[in-house]
DNA sequence: GTTCGGCGCGAACATGCGTTCGAAAGGCGC
DNA sequence: GCGCCTTTCGAACGCATGTTCGCGCCGAAC
């Protein structure tokens, strides 16, 4: 991407900070004050060249209507998840029932879009206790889930081991009449088990861990 | 709080999907037309109502000078963190020399700014290969930095040991003239080295699993 | 030197847009 | 019915704001 002026850089800098403070985007005039430009043609020149070399994205004719694009010139997206609770060894996964989810969620997470892949019903679950620590999850992390109750080979899916009576997350392959769950850390060994008694809960998006 | 009428629920949603949508908050009469509204002066007397009511936030004179209140109202800020490299056991980390990223990075990634806790200066970078599987982190994982050279017992860090010529990301204490690295998985053996072989890279924010 | 393109300047113009005001139409208690 | 308040309507007013155009300045290329 072309580098840009000095000016340009100060109007974008200027932008960034206007709309953090106020919440929408500054007039021509309010750059032209903010930026110490004598003029408002000065402004509309500049903003032209940035929009050209796509750090924005203006609507003609319209006032303040001005929009910060992002490094790919595609503004990022954010999604809200809905964390529908814990998850941990002695518990089945609290799949949300109906499409739609209902106001069940203990808390919301917003990421952006690209982090689950732009999937939609995604819902997440927060990691309690040691556990999973075979499949890379630790305690406190955050996984992103996308309802499923089947799989093919190599997804890597939340089970619920009904002998054990324990959810984890491993890759699932079938064999014959049995299933192998591979952990992710692959010097652990997999797990095999009969077909009947696995029931996928969900299939991993992504997972977040926060630092502590 | 008082709760409003059908046509001040309207324009609130309206307010929201247009702001959400075109990244500005509507004029008066953007707000007329999308909501069916005859006149612009009952748009301005039902947003009055929703000052009064503590929804919304108006700057009198201004264009489009509205900003929504509330949980609800105030978008998640989207921060953009530069990925200067890839992390591997073999090469030191690609610390950022200035504190204004040149344009040396290789990509961003866009995250809402509680995945980075609100902090500065972060940096992002890419794990190839699995030499810190046990430290719970991945192939393909995407770890959040912030720029350090010294830390206090219990952080984690990424270190880079001199005598093996490898980064790798543990929590650090100052045990007299050596220092213990423990692993995140907390069932591996701690590295004890000396204090001159270690060399602070960075403090770990936060890390991200993409699903493969 | 001359030319040309990038950039800044100032003023005028057209329109977007917030504001105001008088009037009228509903709801509600009496 | 009568008051009283809330809400709606329509139109105008006037400032806010994006746009345009002609004119200088300056450094690079020729």
């Amino acid at each position: 991407m072309k580098d840009l002026s000095p000016k340009q850089d100060q109007i974008l800098d200027f932008l960034r900070s206007f709309i953090e403070e106020k919440d929408y985007p500054p007039s021509i005039r309010d750059i032209q004050e903010g930026c110490g430009i004598s003029s408002t043609s000065v402004v509309d020149y500049n903003l032209r060249k940035l929009e050209d070399k796509g750090y924005i994205r203006r609507d003609r004719e319209i006032s303040r209507g001005i929009e910060i694009l992002g490094a790919r010139g595609r503004r990022a997206r954010i999604v809200e998840i809905p964390v529908l609770g814990s998850i941990a060894a002695g518990q089945p996964i609290p799949v949300p029932t109906s499409d739609r989810f209902g106001n069940d969620a203990l808390d919301m997470v917003a990421v952006t879009e690209d982090m689950v892949r732009g999937k939609t019903n995604v819902f997440a679950l927060r990691v309690k206790g040691t556990s999973m620590i075979d499949d890379l999850i630790d305690d406190g992390d955050i996984v992103f889930l996308e309802p499923a109750r089947s799989a093919v080979d190599g997804d890597k899916v939340a089970v619920w081991l009904k002998d054990r009576e324990e959810v984890t997350l491993k890759r699932i392959y079938h064999e014959g009449d049995r299933v192998r769950l591979q952990p992710a850390n692959s010097t652990m060994q997999p797990i095999y088990t009969s077909a009947e008694n696995v029931e996928i809960q969900g299939k991993f998006i992504s997972s977040f861990r926060p630092s502590d």
